[in-house]
DNA sequence: TCTGGGGTCCTAGGACCC
DNA sequence: TCTGGGGTCCTAGGACCC
């Protein structure tokens, strides 16, 4: 058996349990640049508010119904998902962490009332990290997540809602609308919405070949998980990614190459540090920059340019030169620049790691050493990035909008909580 | 004034091979 | 008139996820 667990508005939760006066009150969070809701509480939710809603648009209404919005702190919600998952861990058998808010947990077959058991576990959680949580427990991954719904939906079912039998199976399905199925998206939604299909159980019972042959074997998996048959590999630990991306979009047009040199030293930090975290090297490298593309007025300029390095990679200043070196082929003057990025592609492992016929080896092996020795000063406790490139400036702080930022309460010590007791 | 960021997987089609 | 059969690799684009 398999428990999804799902934290409930898992960004704005994070901020409750700093600020438990919140609980109860309309809270979002909102995503780099102050630019669109990404997570709501449901007293949000209830007054109209969207995920994605640009923050603009809705600000005015916001604050008028006493919303309270948050830039996000995405360092905080790493913190709080590892303590979630370490909670997790030493309930299961076996965890497969799926992304910052959820978890499928691998369960004890031998497990007498897995209705209780979730409850239990939701209590757990709640009590050693102040995260609220819903459990999904069945047979097959999509299941568990359509139970875990129905957990987040219905106060009766205490946070953990139990698919084992048929004709829990049926029900739910029955009561679960086409799109809210886990890889059903937007598109194959409304195709399917087309065809008279609305309910995950319409779809469930429609031909496999003719799932397969209109949705692809991606489809047919879907088709089959909810069917009861478990078809979705486990991952137990994170892969290596094997393409990583840093971009921003900026609180105002860049005229000047300067200021974007400085955001892609600030990509290029971002994307060393991810390199070297999971000890891969990468070959490719594509730069791009854009100008605003929801202002009709403005001339529209985006270009990208991608190059090829003789060797693989990570370290920052390497990164940072190839960048620029690539701004400095797309870039042209009199285009205001809102938004732009690195990916970097061609991952490899130190292992699969070619030099160059001409590279220096002492030269590579002193790179990686100091590499090593600045990543060990900034990771450690009370100075992140003391030690950065010069070429980094104010990197991306004075380009980028953080109007409601809350604080490092978990990782920063000058930011930790203070309690004044009076007797 | 103002609209996020970061991923994976699958397929079709082109280029190329024998 | 008529033009095989079988394969690999790569990329762009679409669809999905959080």
């Amino acid at each position: 058996m398999f428990a999804l667990v799902d934290c409930n508005n898992f960004f704005v939760s994070c901020e409750r349990v700093f600020r438990p006066s919140l609980i109860g009150r309309p809270v979002i969070v909102l995503s780099n640049n102050d630019g669109c809701a990404v997570a709501l509480s449901n007293e949000a939710k209830a007054l109209g508010f969207r995920r994605g809603d640009p923050y603009f648009k809705i600000k005015t209404e916001a604050e008028r119904h006493g919303v309270v919005a948050f830039s996000g702190n995405h360092r905080l919600y790493g913190d709080m998902s590892a303590r979630v998952m370490t909670v997790l861990r030493q309930e299961a058998i076996d965890l497969e962490v799926y992304s910052i808010d959820e978890a499928f947990m691998h369960l004890d077959p031998a497990i007498e009332d897995f209705a209780d058991y979730g409850r239990r576990i939701a209590r757990r959680v709640r009590r050693d990290t102040g995260i609220p949580v819903s459990l999904g427990i069945a047979d097959t991954k999509t299941l568990a997540k359509v139970g875990a719904r129905f957990a987040k939906k219905y106060p009766g079912y205490q946070s953990s809602c139990v698919i084992d039998t048929d004709e829990k199976r049926v029900k739910a399905l029955s009561l679960t609308d086409i799109g809210d199925v886990w890889g059903i998206g937007r598109r194959n939604k409304r195709r399917l919405i087309e065809q008279g299909i609305v309910t995950a159980l319409q779809f469930a019972r429609l031909e496999r070949e003719s799932v397969r042959q209109t949705f692809t074997i991606t489809g047919e998996r879907t088709w089959r998980e909810l069917n009861g048959e478990a078809c979705i590999p486990s991952d137990w630990t994170a892969p290596d990614k094997r393409t990583i991306t840093s971009s921003r979009s900026f609180a105002h047009d860049i005229y000047e190459i300067e200021e974007l040199r400085q955001a892609m030293c600030a990509f290029a930090t971002i994307l060393g540090r991810k390199l070297r975290e999971q000890n891969s090297y990468a070959l490719e490298m594509t730069a791009y920059i854009a100008t605003n593309r929801f202002n009709e007025r403005a001339p529209q300029y985006t270009n990208s340019a991608s190059i090829t390095l003789p060797e693989p990679v990570s370290d920052t200043p390497a990164i940072a030169h190839a960048a620029i070196a690539l701004l400095n082929r797309i870039w042209r003057r009199g285009y205001g620049i809102k938004k732009a990025g690195i990916t970097i592609t061609r991952l490899t492992t130190a292992e699969g790691r070619q030099p160059s016929l001409f590279a220096d080896v002492n030269d590579l092996a002193k790179r990686d050493r100091l590499m090593a020795a600045l990543d060990s000063i900034n990771s450690s406790p009370g100075s992140p990035d003391r030690v950065r490139l010069a070429a980094l400036g104010n990197g991306l702080k004075d380009i980028t909008r953080r109007e409601h930022a809350s604080r490092l309460f978990t990782t920063r010590l000058d930011d930790i909580i203070t309690i004044n007791c009076k007797p």
